[in-house]
RNA sequence: GGCCCUGUAGUUCAAUGGAUAGAACGGAAGUUUCCUAAACUUUAAAUAUAGGUUCGAUUCCUAUCGGGGCUACCA
């Protein structure tokens, strides 16, 4: 990469000006800012080189400016502005570079270079409830995020870890036992998970209203919820399940069967897929193994009611329960059974759970544990904690029915799509179903990258009563671009671009192209903060770049062929990169729109 | 109480310690005899507060004030 050859050029002019040999970190390259950009393609800071000069900046810069440019052919000039000294490359670098890879179809992804292997985990869904809006989040990051680093020469499983069992899955269960009169999503019409969903939410509340009597004969929550019948039976489920008793099992089997089918509807829908889906029915067992072992080598201890415990107090968190005082276990015994069968099954060399950032104790704490316990490979594992999705007025409740259910949001965002296409009525020739097709690209276009051009880490707000955005900083302005330089590409007839390296460039040209050339750096970038936002942000910006590259300047009309011929070339690879950016983000491109 | 995250235009988001803090939406004003106007151009508008480190701080440190999360025999 020419920043790397800058930087070299840098440390080898300073080392012969001012004998000093500087280490690569501490020489900074970067863009010239776009205020300057007639003066230089790239800059290098020289303030921090003063202690080493002793001369003012702009002499530094002069001769350092000078040395570069004697050792480097693809320098044309320099010029020194507020200890900045800008560096232009030559026009025939550029055109050389774009000869060599506008016809390449994958520019800047490394797809076979397999050098090891990541499990991400995401999605990771309970049962008893329909997905909304932050497993969204939680869905779009993990596949993206699985796509970035397979782009960047990594094996990746991907993988779903579905919570099928506990306390929670046995509410809907007996809620359906009592209430249900045995309903199913065939003689509701109701999609399985929504179905499951609801006998959740009515378990709470007749929960709550058992609640509320006993309170009204003076128990306290914690002493009504101990008395609770409902409570108990739930409980008593739970053991049941435990024990294989084949009733429970069967009407357990059932309904999560109901929900599956849900889900994958719901996953079909986001064109989201899973290499390898684990269940904790099968993993939580191999927990309380690892749990036993514990116990014998005296890492864990059992209190006087027979609830198992570990003690972190020394690495400044508390005492963590791993076993409840009825033998079954919770949450962090199935997660610690699930690690080992994951490492069993793949040895990776690194473990991803996207997980919401609420659980970022829980973490700590399986890794502490599982490293206790003896588990080297527990530091191999990566919790990528990302932010909630918010409503205007805080966080969504289900007991409040602000939750925004997936499904519906994926279906109004196509509605949306549709809405906004005929409006514009430049698809008139199309087919029903290629209509159709188009509404479904752009409108989870616009969700999609909505969800993902923010940073992972950071809460975002999603405001339900203003619709996601279709113009300015959005998916279908990056779907636009596309299409629109398909449209000129297909109007071109590509047979024969040629073009020769001395053609006179224009400024936006030049930025157009340096933007595309930095597309590779992105995307390795994205890979190392593990973060599609990266992506999302600078396909924007490649996509504003060439629509004010297009407003600028003809292409078809263009008289000089060469120059035409280039900015053919420019436009087919802007638009390959595009699509392939776009890939990574999982959002997929109409040619015509 | 303890621990963790976070505070940037009216709103939603950007900015490896570097130049005059970028965009988008919304507001105001423009561009269609011309390759797709879901576009482009112009314009007003922001780093919570107070210190510190540094040649240089939105970025790092401390304090204060806001916002959120965790601290479950829920997952």
């Amino acid at each position: 990469m020419i920043q790397e050859l800058l930087t070299e050029k840098s440390i080898d002019a300073i080392f012969e000006l001012f004998g000093a040999k500087l280490p690569a970190k501490d020489i900074t390259i970067q863009r010239t800012i776009s205020n300057f950009r007639e003066q230089g393609d790239y800059s290098l800071v020289v303030f921090p080189l003063l202690k080493i000069s002793k001369k003012s900046p702009e002499e530094t810069a002069n001769l350092i400016g000078k040395k570069i440019m004697e050792s480097t052919p693809e320098i044309e000039s320099f010029s020194v502005i507020k200890g900045f000294l800008n560096l232009k490359l030559r026009a025939s670098f550029w055109i050389s570079f774009l000869m060599g890879n506008y016809q390449a179809q994958r520019f800047g992804l490394n797809d076979n270079q397999v050098d090891e292997t990541i499990v991400v985990e995401f999605s990771s869904p309970n049962t008893n409830k329909p997905l909304h809006l932050g497993h969204i989040r939680n869905n779009l990051l993990g596949f993206s995020v699985s796509k970035i680093l397979q782009a960047s020469g990594k094996k990746v499983v991907k993988v779903n870890l579905v919570n099928d069992r506990g306390i929670h899955i046995c509410k809907s269960m007996l809620a359906w036992k009592l209430w249900g009169n045995n309903s199913t999503p065939a003689s509701t019409g109701k999609k399985g998970d929504k179905l499951v969903g609801d006998y959740y939410v009515l378990f709470d509340k007749k929960l709550k209203e058992e609640i509320a009597g006993l309170k009204l004969k003076g128990l306290s929550e914690e002493e009504s919820l101990a008395k609770s019948t409902l409570m108990s039976e739930a409980r008593k489920l739970l053991v049941l399940w435990e024990q294989k008793e084949p009733a429970t099992r069967e009407l357990w089997a059932m309904m999560n069967g109901w929900v599956y089918d849900g889900f994958d509807s719901t996953y079909k829908s986001l064109g989201i897929d899973f290499d390898r889906i684990y269940y904790e029915s099968d993993t939580y067992l191999l927990g309380k193994s690892i749990v036993e072992q514990g116990l014998q080598s005296g890492v864990l201890f059992r209190k006087e009611d027979n609830s198992v415990w570990i003690d972190l107090t020394d690495e400044g968190l508390d005492e963590k329960l791993l076993l409840r005082a009825d033998g079954t276990s919770v949450y962090m015994t199935q997660d610690l059974g699930t690690a080992q069968l994951r490492y069993k099954d793949y040895h990776p060399d690194g473990f991803i759970y996207v997980v919401g950032n609420e659980q970022n104790y829980h973490f700590d704490v399986l890794k502490l544990v599982l490293k206790k316990v003896g588990k080297d490979w527990a530091e191999k594992i990566y919790h990528l904690s990302y932010g909630m999705v918010e409503l205007p007025e805080g966080k969504m409740k289900s007991r409040e029915g602000t939750v925004v259910d997936a499904d519906d949001l994926v279906e109004e965002m196509i509605s949306t799509a549709k809405e906004m296409t005929l409006e514009l009525g430049k698809i008139d020739d199309f087919e029903s179903e290629e209509a159709m097709e188009l509404y479904r690209k752009v409108g989870l276009g616009a969700l999609k990258y909505f969800i993902l051009k923010v940073d992972p880490k950071k809460n975002m707000v999603f405001n339900p009563s203003e619709s996601i955005d279709f113009n300015g900083n959005t998916g279908p302005f990056i779907q636009y671009t596309y299409a629109r330089i398909k449209s000129v590409l297909r109007k071109a007839e590509l047979k024969d671009i040629e073009f020769k390296r001395d053609i006179d460039l224009q400024q936006k040209e030049i930025s157009l192209l340096i933007l595309n050339y930095s597309f590779p750096q992105i995307v390795k970038q994205a890979a190392e903060e593990y973060s599609p936002s990266v992506i999302a942000n600078y396909l924007f910006e490649l996509a504003k770049e060439y629509n004010q590259f297009y407003h600028e300047h003809s292409i078809l009309k263009e008289e000089d062929e060469q120059k035409r011929s280039f900015r053919l070339a420019l436009s087919l690879f802007t638009s390959t990169n595009l699509l392939n950016g776009c890939e990574l983000l999982g959002i997929e491109m109409p040619e015509r729109m």
